[in-house]
DNA sequence: GGCGCGTACTTTACCGGTAAAGCCGAAAGG
DNA sequence: CCTTTCGGCTTTACCGGTAAAGTACGCGCC
């Protein structure tokens, strides 16, 4: 690597240099087993003197109709969605699974404006869904590019595999939990989406839907009425605001929430108003996030695995680039007790 | 969009549908200003006939010369990096900004294998270097293809612009606090890096360097010699055990701490131990993450704006690209006394 | 000694766009 | 009225690779 080069190193300036074709030239990079260890050699030597770094990513990925990278759509500001650990450790878990597979992980936020869409014009083989509300432009930029797409924590159709979580069935061991504890009075914080209007209402993800359900459903079939509250994702702290307001306007005994955040954020709360966790009241959360054991007291939660699920997203994913068939797979949650619950007070 | 396509629908197939030239349907989608409304409108209503999404991603990379994407190196595990949710949050707040200059953000990971290097061999306009040591493989790739490059926390020579936190001022505050509050016996809990034999050793890289720089020469100013140790990024509790061993070896009466995670650990660590903080142990964290303010009680640390960083080092990135020049900037580290400190007990 | 065959390269034919210069007719200016 | 100018579209010339088919030659084999 010793000569200050005018032109841009291509292969075709290696092939002239050695004396060979461009083709071989390629061939020593990409497939070795394609000429002789000797000229490969004196290829590289070549290549390494001209300063040269390798093929173009740009032109291999034109070339071959690949460009190794895929993507992960998420809807609000990345920031929202890092706001949780459990997201934050979704995506790491994604990206190593994917570098496993030779495969980088581009990053698609929401457009700011119409002139750059990455759901439309990054350039990926494919896509992982996650944290979108159902009706997403990028799902529906994905789906007309006609890339393979699988999805995380919702439901995109049949036609499109997916990696869930028993969220139902995870929510309704939450329930079922209090109510065995002999709680009455349930209060439910969900999670709220912030409309244009400013007010909350329920989130339609495909994780709020189910677990407002499984909840619903295991305290309806025992005849108990919750209390509902939402908090939004975002703004750090708002939680616990919705939290104290809950535990100020109703007598519940006991808290189902949609996360560990939230439930910490319930915690707090209470101790804002003199009352002690779990003896006067109950607070499960969800995830089992980091944050979940952490908790002064650790938290009873709804455990799933997410680092498994990021392996087996961007495993399904990485099968169906190689032409694999992917198959929607339903990951289990179960119940985590720790010491914010407990009977409530006679 | 009603006809099912043999071939793959092109620039060209729509240049002969509508019966102009390739480079007008280019411009219809790349440069409306070239052609009239008109016309541009009868194109666009073809190409939407045709189920024509717009504009190969790889193919225009290749004609333009960029890519629209920048990569982020970093060098462990994903997972780790996102350990701390400060890294997260940084990420974070990188991929904002960048999105919001019409960037995606491409993680880049360290090889698995020879056959795909991140740093090598994907196609991306720049990159910024983040949590890497010193010497990375990933960074001599970066340089020998030329890229633009930021670093950020890191020191990677005069010729790469880097934005950087006053981590040795910042260090210097805290010890400083310690010294004002009357703590002579003082612990310091620092980054480890685990070698190949398994033992830790200083990390290298430059917060770790700069933090105990600043540290360390504070306290000697004062003629405080330090209680040492050392704890690893990645397994999570292990900075409580490092913690513990440090109470139970040492009678310090406090602690600064590398980051707010580790500080966490080591309150965890002396109420294992009975002791009480501030009470019997003060403990001074470093970042100011959410952590913080939520653990009980409350960390006193050093707080860097981790968002106005991300920003600030993905435009200085996006200007480069754009051929402007970057100067490196140095952000100002302050201390946040909350309630994990207080003077020693008499 | 002709045949089949593997090895080691080369040839041909794209991949799907974009920049920049060129061309042409109509409106504007002297 | 002839020349500029300019909008609007076309031409030319790449961007830097790769797949697949083609060629040439040495070699073992019956």
């Amino acid at each position: 690597m010793r000569e200050v080069l005018l032109g841009k190193v291509t292969l075709q300036s290696i092939a002239d240099r050695v004396g060979v074709s461009r083709m071989t030239v390629s061939n020593a990079f990409s497939r070795p087993d394609q000429l002789s260890a000797q000229l490969r050699e004196r290829i590289l030597a070549a290549a390494d003197e001209l300063g040269y770094v390798g093929p173009d990513p740009a032109a291999r990925a034109l070339a071959r109709g690949r460009v190794g990278s895929v993507g992960m759509l998420l809807n609000g500001a990345l920031s929202e969605a890092f706001e949780d650990q459990v997201s934050a450790e979704f995506v790491a878990s994604v990206a190593d699974e994917l570098a496993r597979r030779g495969l980088a992980l581009t990053v698609l936020t929401p457009p700011k404006d119409e002139a750059f869409v990455p759901a439309r014009d990054v350039a990926i083989d494919g896509a992982l869904v996650y944290t979108c509300e159902p009706r997403s432009a990028g799902v529906e930029w994905l789906s007309r590019r006609g890339l393979p797409v699988v999805a995380v924590d919702q439901d995109l159709g049949d036609s499109v595999p997916g990696v869930r979580v028993d969220d139902r069935g995870g929510a309704r061991l939450a329930a079922q939990h209090l109510l065995e504890l002999g709680h009455r009075d349930i209060g439910i914080l969900g999670l709220g989406l912030r409309g244009e209007d400013g007010t909350l209402h329920h989130s339609d993800s495909f994780p709020s839907r189910q677990r407002m359900a499984g909840w619903s459903e295991t305290l309806a079939d025992a005849g108990v009425e919750p209390v509902v509250a939402l908090a939004p994702y975002e703004p750090r702290g708002v939680a616990q605001g919705v939290a104290r307001t809950l535990l100020e306007t109703s007598d519940v005994t006991a808290v189902l929430c949609f996360s560990d955040v939230f439930a910490h954020g319930v915690v707090l709360a209470a101790e804002e108003l003199g009352r002690t966790v779990p003896g006067d009241l109950s607070v499960v959360g969800y995830d089992d996030s980091p944050l979940a054991a952490a908790n002064r007291p650790p938290l009873t939660t709804v455990r799933q695995d997410i680092t498994a699920k990021g392996h087996l997203a961007a495993g399904m994913l990485a099968d169906l680039l190689v032409g694999g068939a992917a198959e929607s797979q339903l990951l289990p949650a179960t119940l985590v007790v720790r010491d914010s619950t407990a009977a409530p007070r006679a």
